[in-house]
DNA sequence: TTAGGGTTAG
């Protein structure tokens, strides 16, 4: 008779991975236990491991059945200490490295240990730490396998090493194919893109992983053009993408604001029929809500079958800064309902939502939330956002009390959040403050905040550079202005229509408010400029109003988002009711 | 049964 053998897992081990309570886990385990199938030590590796990295919520039931074996399988040992740097447990995952090589029955680490052992460290961040794990991964001779290579690879570059990486990985052999991509990977993580690029053209064999480090490197560094220009090149070359390509390239065009392009990769992602998983989900909600959409970004967010705290907060941050914040209330409400822990950046979110309608005091509860509540640690951001909070409703005194009590120091945006309000409420004397002191911190050399000035161009002339920058796409393609750059090759046809712009404006009884806008360039090109409408800087009061007048005379909805709003244009009114 | 590449704010 033929004995009955499962090819891969066991249909018991197939279903645990899908189990979601402790109870379910435990029937499972009863009745492989009365099955006998636990006599063979594979099955309770199997069980073990299952458990551990597919459930890591009850992973120390887990480990709970490791004890009843005496002799552990080294592949168990190691996927505990894989599973336990997944949920960020590094010091459990060096005890059960301990076990590997005190255990009595002659348990010798292998590459797989290392690879895991080495990502455990990169989470401890302690350099010598890290060093001394090399030391080892040398000693036993693993210094050659390409998997540990990879990961001390992004160990050292983690722990800010990249050019040792370079010097012991590129110097001294030919590299193989996976050492290379850990290196492009780990130089475009670090931001070092030019020589990650370098390294990525000069690859015989560049595979998928290659294409998207490279690709989720520019994303991570905010080099959106360059990021779906390798996404072109990768569809010209044939290369077949995966869920994690289009990932990256739905965070370009969220990056860009790049509706057309989104949607075409939304089709695009259905047709090639990718999962759409939690991370990819994410993605696309994001996308969505970064470029104006929430309709659409709200309906993939429901569709979703498992959202996690990137799906909720981009979603509610979506809602926020395009100025719905009850909706971005609620839908914190019901992410609570839903058991999903928010962090740091789900309080941004939620403390701009309530900025946007002015709700000074659900702000302030949530604010002290964090720390009370969620045991979460306030940044500077929290900080800034309750700073913009209070100076939004006009509330500037507490703004300004609010500011001198920050147990951190106020950042620039702090205080540019300050500025602006002082502009718009007319606080000359705090506005004056407001601007000393991001000339303090800045020196003028971003610039960012210097069109709320309103003392003339005398005292600006003194700031150099004022970078303004602002993107639009039309026809699925993305064009970048500069301030007085006519480099566009349109340009004959974009001034025409901008002259038509200007007189129509006229014709309704605009004048430029050439005060708010300081840049270097003559009068003339002034008046041109505030018609710009897409801005990377805060919108200033005159491209708002601009802007509402435009979406009336030429009847267009006019999304303009920058760098923490979005802003809806139509008939003359815009979405932020005065909350700006 | 275990290894590389992925998302959120400012």
């Amino acid at each position: 008779m033929r004995s009955l053998r499962y090819v891969g897992k066991h249909p018991n081990v197939v279903l645990l991975e899908t189990c979601k309570t402790l109870k379910q886990i435990k029937q499972i385990h009863t009745q492989m236990l009365i099955n006998g199938l636990f006599t063979d030590l594979k099955m309770l590796g199997q069980f073990v491991s299952a458990v551990a990295l597919k459930q890591p919520e009850y992973i120390d039931y887990s480990i709970q059945v490791l004890e009843q074996c005496e002799r552990p399988p080294l592949a168990v040992l190691n996927s505990l200490m894989r599973a336990h740097y997944k949920i960020a447990k590094p010091c459990k995952s060096f005890y059960f490295y301990s076990r590997i090589v005190k255990s009595s029955h002659n348990l010798k680490p292998d590459n797989y240990t290392f690879t895991f052992l080495i990502r455990t460290c990169a989470q401890l961040f302690v350099e010598e730490t890290s060093m001394a794990v090399y030391g080892s991964v040398i000693k036993y001779g693993f210094d050659v396998d390409p998997h540990v290579r990879s990961s001390l690879i992004s160990m050292f570059a983690e722990l800010g090493l990249l050019g040792f990486s370079k010097k012991i990985f590129l110097e001294i052999f030919e590299p193989d194919s996976v050492t290379s991509t850990a290196m492009v990977s780990a130089s475009a993580k670090s931001g070092d893109l030019v020589s990650a690029r370098e390294l990525f053209d000069r690859m015989p064999d560049r595979d998928l992983a290659t294409w998207n480090a490279m690709m989720a490197g520019y994303v991570q560094w905010g080099q959106a053009r360059e990021a779906l220009d390798l996404f072109y090149l990768m569809q010209s070359e044939g290369v077949k993408v995966n869920e994690a390509s289009m990932v990256s390239v739905l965070s370009a065009c969220a990056q860009f604001g790049a509706l057309d392009q989104g949607r075409w990769a939304h089709n695009y992602i259905e047709k090639l029929r990718l999962r759409v998983d939690v991370t990819l989900g994410s993605a696309l909600v994001d996308m969505y809500a970064k470029c104006g959409d929430m309709d659409k970004a709200m309906e993939v967010f429901w569709s979703l079958k498992e959202k996690n705290v990137y799906t909720w907060t981009s979603a509610m941050g979506g809602l926020a800064v395009n100025g719905f914040g009850n909706e971005c209330l609620e839908l914190f409400a019901r992410m609570k309902h839903a058991g999903v822990e928010p962090n740091e950046v789900t309080f941004v979110s939620l403390l701009i939502g309530c900025r946007v309608v002015g709700l000074v005091e659900e702000g302030q509860r949530y604010f002290e939330s964090m720390s009370n509540v969620y045991g979460l640690q306030p940044s500077i951001e929290h900080y800034g956002c309750m700073v913009a909070l209070y100076s939004s409703a006009g509330r500037l005194d507490e703004a300004i009390s609010f500011i001198n009590s920050m147990p951190i120091k106020p950042h620039v945006d702090a205080w540019g959040a300050l500025l602006n309000a002082c502009k718009i409420y007319k606080n000359k004397k705090l506005g004056k403050l407001a601007f000393k002191k991001i000339v303090e911190l800045e020196g003028g050399a971003r610039g960012t905040y210097l069109n709320f000035m309103r003392t003339g161009r005398g005292e600006v002339s003194q700031v150099t550079e004022v970078w303004d920058c602002s993107t639009t796409e039309a026809n699925g393609e993305v064009h970048k202005f500069f301030i007085g750059d006519k480099s566009n090759p349109r340009q004959a046809e974009i001034k025409k229509k901008m002259e038509e712009i200007s007189q129509r404006l006229k014709l309704a009884g605009y004048v430029a408010n050439t005060i708010s806008v300081l840049f270097d360039i003559e009068e003339e090109e002034k008046e041109n400029a505030t018609c710009v409408p897409v801005k990377n800087l805060r919108v200033c009061s005159d491209c708002h109003h601009v802007t509402k007048m435009i979406s009336e005379i030429f009847d267009r909805e006019i999304i303009v988002r920058n760098t923490n709003s979005s802003y809806h244009f139509t008939n003359g009114e815009c979405s932020c009711n005065g909350y700006w």
